[in-house]
DNA sequence: CATTATTACTTGACATATCAAGTATATCTG
DNA sequence: CAGATATACTTGATATGTCAAGTAATAATG
């Protein structure tokens, strides 16, 4: 049914391009800080060891390493994170979130929470949440199979 | 459940940062024109009128005006729409496609349509494409109540 | 009908994203 | 172990998006 591709695409076309940037400007206007720096922040915040290496961050968030790098910098000039160059292999960098980033971090997401379930949980039901995380993994899924964003050898 | 929002909200978060450039590129790679040039085209391309007021292409497309009127000069530039004072109100203006305009939609639609496949009904069954539009649909009513672009006036 | 809003859009400065090319280090291969 | 290749990231140019302020036309108000 080509019928119903268009429509899903359309749909999901009009929330990308509306929703998120609503809630990049929600985290502005509450904590001062972009929507794509809340977004690294909240990454780097919940690592489970102190540093990730930046190409990792940005695989982990579906960025393009370029975008990451110049992301970062701007970041550690506002010194919001902190870079600093792996010992093991030092064409890599570790980066991590500093106190201040932290601090930010740590109010911006109980604010921003309560804009997310504004948007989710108050529109949609239990069910279309499942649905929805199902739907997004198998997209999610696919994209990292078919279409990675390291670029692949065309044979 | 906070836990069902945030991953709901990360998932749809994810696929919004990854997909949509995914096929804004794939737009230029078949095509030669971006993402947001391809999805004015089909607007204009659609329309049963002759033409939209920019206003109300931008509404349609969920965009800020500032973004639609900066985009269709530039495309104006390169010769894919073409833009005229309305007879009736002169603060508005009349947009709509070339010819040129055309010939680029009604080759790049259906090269998009097979992308949009791949990502959609490839990966989707039926019931979750029909989740999927009944989710953006309360979403986009829920944002066009409580969050409409057009700034309104506080309290 | 003069004044004040309001609307529709433009403009320019700035922030951000993307792309292609470059640098430096590491790894692989004969 | 020298040269080629791959990896991890940087850099700078250009495209695009966003924000605040501006202009011009219409509509509303006293």
């Amino acid at each position: 049914m080509k019928e119903l591709d268009s429509k899903a695409w359309r749909a999901f076309h009009k929330i990308g391009t509306s929703l998120l940037p609503h809630l990049g400007r929600q985290i502005t206007n509450h904590s001062g800080i972009s929507g794509a720096e809340y977004v690294v922040l909240v990454a780097l915040s919940e690592l489970k060891v102190p540093s990730v290496n930046l190409n990792r961050l940005a695989q982990g968030l579906g960025w393009e390493i370029s975008r990451m790098s110049h992301q970062i910098s701007r970041m550690e000039e506002t010194g919001l994170v902190k870079k600093s160059r792996n010992t093991e292999d030092s064409r890599c960098f570790d980066v991590s979130i500093t106190a201040k980033g932290r601090k930010i971090a740590e109010s911006a997401i109980p604010l921003q929470s309560i804009e997310i379930n504004h948007c989710f949980s108050d529109v949609l039901t239990h069910a279309q949440m499942k649905a929805l995380i199902e739907i997004s993994e198998a997209i999610s899924n696919h994209m990292k199979e078919k279409h990675p964003l390291k670029k692949k050898v065309e044979n």
